[in-house]
DNA sequence: GTGAAAGCGCTAACAG
DNA sequence: CTGTTAGCGCTTTCAC
C-alpha cells in the first residue's frame, strides 16, 4: 500500500489536517511540528495524491493540447511552447493527436472533459463551426490556435495570412518579377484561402497580370507542390517566380524545377511560407515567411492559464507578427 | 454546478449504483431502466468525472511520456506512435519535455507520480544510472526508449547501434572507399559510443586504416557536423567518404563540403544515421540508416500498457531493426 | 496551533 | 435486478 497523508499523520502523532497544512504551506502550524512532519514525509517517501486533491479542489492543474498531427513540422515547436509555459506555471499537458480527423477532435475534447483538464489549447484541422459553437458554450476555457479568428467567444492566437502572403508576393515583385505563380494550400482551410487572397491583392495592386494558369491548388503536401509545379512548368508561357503557400510545397516545387533542368533562383525564384527548420537546411536556402511557432504555443498557453485563473474574462484575439526571411531561392530578375 | 451521477440518479428515480452500472456496462440492470438512464444522461449532458473514478479505481488511464526535446526531429514521430497506441487502448498521454536537462527529468517523474499516471515511457537524455536505479524500485511500470539496454529491471526498446554503424560503414567500404572518416555524436551518450565502436569494427575487419585524424567528436548538432567536417577537409590527406553519427550532422557536413568547393558524392560520399524527414528532402538525398521512430513509440507504449494491465511480469528488451537507405550522397569510388 | 468531521464524485461489496 | 453503505485521499470549515 502506498503511503498516504493518514500514515504521515499517524507517524507524526498529529491529525491529517495538520499534515495537509504543511503540505500546502498554510500558516498556523507550529514551526516544530512542521519540521517534524516534513522529516517524516521525506523519510517515508510520501508523494501526495494529485487525483484526490483534484477531486476536492475541482481542478487538475492539467491542460489539454489538441493538434492535427504532431509529426507535421509545424506542431512540435508549438507543443514545446505550450509545454514550457504550462510547466512554468504548474500545469501539465495532455497531448491529443487527432490525425487530421474531425471525429477524433470531438473525441479528444470529450476525453479531456472527462479527465477534467482545466482548459484546452486546440488547433482545428479544418474550421468546424459546429464544434466551435459547442466549445463556446462550455464552461471550460479554450484557446484556439487558428489561421483566422473563427469565433469572438473563444480566445485565439493566429497570424495575418493575408498580410504575410502580400509580403511574400511583394518581395517577388520588388525583385522585378512580373510573371508570378502561386500554389495554394488546401482551399478548405482558411489559411490557404487567405494566402491566396493576399497573393491576388498584391498582384493586382502592382498592376500585374493575374494569370489563372499560374495559380494551382495544392494541399500543403510536398507531393502536391511537386505535381502542380510540374504542371506550371509544362506551360509555354511560364512564370519566372512562384509563391507556394507553405514550405513543404516549396520543396516539392524545387524537385519539379530541378527535374525540368531549371535552376533556382537563376531560372525561377521560389518563396515559401512558415519557415520550418528544413528551409534553412536545403540548398538553395528557401526564402520564406517566418511564422512564430514557439511563441504561438507559449502565448496560447499563457492566455489559457490566465483564463483558468480567472484573471480575465474578456476573450483575446492575438495576431502574431510574421516576417520575411530572405535566403537564396529568390533573386532579382535580370 | 456540473451534473453528477447523483443528479442522474435522482432524475431517473434510481440509486447511483444503478447509474454507475449502466455507465460501466455492467450486467444486472433491467433493459428498460438502462434505456431510461441513458436517455437522461444524454439529455442532461452528463460527463462522468474521471478524477473521482481515478481516485476509487486507483488508476487514471493516463501514461506519461518524457522526452528530451519534442522539437528534435526524432521525437515527434515517437510521440505519435506512443499517443496512437495509447489512445487505441483507452489511455491518454501527458507529455513532458525535459529540455535535455537531468533535473527536469527527475521533476517530470515526480510530477507524473503525483498525477498518478499508470506508467511512464521515458527517453533519458544521458544515461542517468541513479535515476534508473530509482525507477527500478518504484512500483510504477516504466519503459525506456534507449540506445542500449541500461537496466535489466526496466523494459526497453532500442536499436543495435553497433550493428547499424557497421552497416553504414560497410556500405562505404563496398563502394570501394578506403579512406573513411567519422564524426561521432556526443560521446557521453551510449548511442554515439556504440556507433563509433561499430565504425571501428567495420574499418578494422576490412583491413582498412583507422586514421584518428578522420574521426572527430561532434555533439549531434548540425553546427558540430559543419565544424568537424571543415576540420577534416583542411587535412592534406582527406578521406573520400564520411559517416556522421546522425543526419543533422550530415547536413552540417554537406555545408562544409560545399563551402570547400567540393561536390557530393563526386568528391566525397556522405552517409548519415536516423533517416529523419529532411534526409529525403535535401539534395543530394542523404544515404542513411533508417531508425524506426513511429514503431519505437508504438512498441514502447504497447509494452508499457501490457505491464500496466499485468499481462506480463517479465521485462522485455526489444531491439528494433534498422536498415540502410541508399540515396544519392554516396557513390562508388572511381 | 490543532483536530473532528463533512464531503468532492465515483465504485464495489453486501444485502435484499 | 436494485439500493445501502463504506470508502478512495485529500482539503476545508468550524470548534476548541
Amino acid at each position: 500500500m502506498r503511503v498516504t497523508i493518514k500514515d504521515i499523520a499517524k507517524e507524526a502523532g498529529v491529525s491529517v489536517t495538520t499534515v495537509s497544512r504543511v503540505l500546502n504551506d498554510k500558516p498556523d502550524v507550529n514551526i516544530e511540528t512542521k519540521k517534524k512532519i516534513k522529516k517524516i514525509i521525506d523519510k517515508m517517501g510520501y508523494n501526495p495524491n494529485g487525483v484526490a486533491r483534484g477531486l476536492v479542489l475541482n481542478k487538475t492543474n492539467t491542460i489539454g493540447l489538441i493538434v492535427p498531427d504532431i509529426s507535421n513540422p509545424f506542431f512540435p515547436e508549438v507543443a514545446r511552447g505550450v509545454e514550457h509555459t504550462a510547466k512554468r506555471q504548474g500545469y501539465s499537458v495532455i497531448l491529443c493527436d487527432t490525425d487530421n480527423n474531425r471525429d477524433e477532435e470531438r473525441q479528444a475534447i470529450n476525453l479531456l472533459r472527462n479527465k477534467r483538464v482545466d482548459g484546452i489549447v486546440i488547433f482545428l484541422s479544418l474550421s468546424d463551426k459546429e464544434l466551435l459553437k459547442e466549445l463556446e458554450q462550455r464552461i471550460l476555457p479554450v484557446v484556439q490556435i487558428a489561421d483566422n479568428i473563427s469565433s469572438y467567444k473563444i480566445s485565439s492566437v493566429s497570424i495575418d495570412n493575408i498580410k504575410s502572403a502580400i509580403t511574400a508576393t511583394e518581395h517577388l515583385i520588388q525583385l522585378g518579377h512580373k510573371k508570378i505563380g502561386h500554389i495554394t494550400g488546401d482551399l478548405k482551410t482558411s489559411s490557404a484561402k487567405n494566402r491566396l487572397l493576399g497573393f491576388k491583392r498584391a498582384i493586382l495592386s502592382a498592376d500585374l497580370r493575374y494569370n489563372e494558369k499560374w495559380v494551382l491548388e495544392g494541399d500543403y503536401s510536398r507531393e502536391s507542390g511537386f505535381k502542380q509545379m510540374f504542371k506550371i512548368l509544362s506551360l509555354d508561357d511560364k512564370p519566372t517566380s512562384i509563391f507556394t503557400s507553405n514550405d513543404l510545397m516549396a520543396l516539392g516545387a524545387y524537385e519539379a524545377i530541378l527535374d525540368n533542368g531549371l535552376n533556382i533562383p537563376e531560372d525561377i525564384s521560389v518563396i515559401g511560407h512558415d519557415n520550418i527548420d528544413i528551409s534553412k537546411l536545403i540548398r538553395p536556402g528557401l526564402t520564406t515567411i517566418h511564422q512564430p511557432k514557439y511563441s504561438t504555443g507559449e502565448l496560447a498557453a499563457q492566455i489559457l492559464i490566465n483564463e483558468i485563473k480567472g484573471k480575465t474574462n474578456k476573450k483575446e484575439a492575438k495576431i502574431l507578427d510574421t516576417r520575411l526571411v530572405i535566403r537564396n531561392s529568390t533573386r532579382k530578375l535580370i
